[in-house]
DNA sequence: CCGATTATCCGAAGCGCTTCGGAAATGTGC
DNA sequence: GCACATTTCCGAAGCGCTTCGGATAATCGG
């Protein structure tokens, strides 16, 4: 591939703008980054020609004198099983697509399931590359963000990792989620109700079980952790975890909360094996983050749900991790978006025990 | 986030170590780099010190001094189809991590469908930030692969886009296995084999049907423009298209030629609608690009396929456009991947006409 | 008409790195 | 002991950009 460092057309630089114009560097790079001290006219000028030779700022060099490089990065571990693909594919695409509308670009790291995330952040914030992160999949108390808040390196996080945080963030309600959902089954009689909630440690998770406590609490009832899992938010889980739940004959829950459709999914292919029937015997709600797949509207019974799309958390996460860049204040980078309780016809009255 | 610039604990630089071991910035430098000329015992305490400091060098400066930046491009469209999803985490993942294994940073453009791809590569290569790109989905007479070689900016492609190329590539032998898969039907009699092939344009569908049209001339079959279509590779267009050919009553063909195996699953899915049997009354082979579904070794018959993983290409991929970079000669850095036929139950003796 | 403000402009330095050309120190042969 | 080669080192320049501080010319009030 021809003599390294011999590019072919080279690119057109402040300084060929400089000859071209019979300007100084200094004025030409102003007029380019609209500072307020150069004449109107000659900064039509210098757009003009810049568009005419096909100027583009060297990165590289704006990075050195700046500090920005206008580049931010995702570490992700691959998708852990191919249920889940579709829902990393909408992540990528959204994150690259918007970031690229705000002309930023986006550098994907796959992490190895083996390595420490922080070793994988730290070495591209060391070697300078990038000028902030996306975090996703947050923790309850997640090493990245301590190692990001420390080191000072911008960063969005989608989720939270507590109740008060001091660093922009995405996300939803998710306490409102788990009380919303709980609420509207104990208001129908149910007491012993089954979650099935996503991943240990992770602090939507945590969220939405405190959610599902007070709601519980609220009219009398225990959390009791029998009825509480932490997984995987596949159809499969769902199923088996739905099976072993109905299997104690003596106590069995009256009603089920998928954190997602997924795993609604599954509770209701468990439900149909064991020919019990939505919501004659059994109840179901459930989270629904409105991937393409499964439709909880096209489900049998149509399924109530609180519903938020991921889908439309990208736009503002890229919009806020830019907004860090550039300086705005913590109060305009902090948002939380929208959840929409949606009832449909898988939940009725607990039967009487 | 903090003040703009002021970075925590700011990084080590060739300056620092400098400093701390009473060096020149540049003898470090040259030590690092494993230039000839540094002592072996000065070289130990400079590595040492570079570890203790965590020294991490700072690529845009490198950049800017070597125009090498240590990063790589891909630009492609988001999955037009949930179905594709899985081979699209396959690429990424695996591009990803095989780049990272060779300490080169991968960066993702997901495209709109209607920007023109040669002006987001264009964009890419003016700002500096990239060393090479990967170009996937390589097309006969790819725009891409012109304004890369025009530009001279290594890339290396998935494919090939004519006989003779000039530039770094990882293909399989696509010519092969049009005429493999042929040849095996033709031996057993079958003439009126059809051949649903992949997306027009593509440089590997130009080679199959190459390769088809080429052992039914050596049987004294002309090619049947009929028997032929292009188009997506999933199982639904599989369906739709088999019951096309099938309609037919004159002139049915005897046998199928899949693209990968979800198109064949569509093939068989049809059959089964039309009670026709495999391969009874029509005998069925397709190229397996290992996909983690469908096995079309338990498919119902087991299908006969020849079969190159997909997921193997994206080691070779990053390898040589590291390659590329490196300066190293072309010939080391075109490689075509086996492919493997593999006999099963699928085919059978053409039905007597 | 003059000193002071304002609007435009520019030179030079510096971001962190590599590399060219040469300098200093060490070793070699006779 | 000297001319020479070899080994090991260093200063300075430069990659393309931004920015600080100051320069120049135009404008203004009185």
């Amino acid at each position: 591939m021809s003599i390294p460092g011999k590019k072919g057309a080279s690119l057109a630089t402040l300084k060929d703008l400089s000859r071209h114009l019979g300007l100084s560097v200094t004025q030409i790079s102003r007029a380019l980054n609209g500072h307020s001290d150069v004449n109107e006219a000659t900064r039509e000028k210098v757009m003009a020609a810049a568009r005419q030779l096909r100027y583009q700022p060297n990165l590289s060099a704006r990075k050195l004198a700046t500090g920005r490089s206008g580049t931010v990065g995702l570490v992700v571990p691959a998708p852990s099983h191919a249920a889940n693909d579709a829902l990393f594919v909408q992540m990528i695409s959204g994150l690259s697509h918007n970031f690229s509308k705000l002309d930023v670009r986006f550098l994907l790291h796959i992490a190895d399931e083996r390595d420490d995330p922080v070793a994988v952040h730290r070495k591209l914030v060391d070697s300078a590359a990038l000028d902030g992160f996306v975090v996703v999949d947050s923790r309850v108390d997640d090493p990245r963000v301590h190692f990001l808040q420390r080191r000072e390196v911008p960063f969005v996080l989608h989720g939270r990792t507590l109740e008060a945080v001091d660093y922009p963030y995405f996300d939803i309600d998710n306490y409102a989620v788990g009380h919303r959902l709980t609420k509207h089954l104990t208001a129908l009689g149910h007491r012993r109700i089954a979650f099935l909630n996503g991943m240990d440690g992770r602090s939507y998770s945590l969220a939405r079980m405190r959610g599902y406590a007070d709601a519980l609490a609220a009219v009398g009832e225990r959390f009791d952790p029998a009825l509480h899992r932490n997984g995987e938010m596949r159809q499969s889980v769902g199923l088996v975890e739905t099976i072993r739940l109905m299997e104690n004959q003596t106590n069995r829950p009256t009603a089920f909360i998928a954190g997602n459709s997924l795993l609604a999914k599954g509770i209701y292919e468990a439900l149909e094996a064991l020919s019990l029937s939505i919501p004659g015997d059994v109840s179901v709600v459930a989270h629904d983050d409105l991937l393409p797949a499964p439709e909880t509207a096209a489900m049998h019974p149509p399924l109530t749900v609180t519903e938020a799309a991921l889908q439309d958390s990208w736009e503002p996460m890229a919009r806020l991790l830019v907004g860090a860049l550039e300086g705005q204040p913590l109060e305009a980078l902090q948002l939380i978006g929208d959840i929409r309780f949606v009832e449909r016809r898988s939940v009725g009255p607990a039967p009487r025990g």
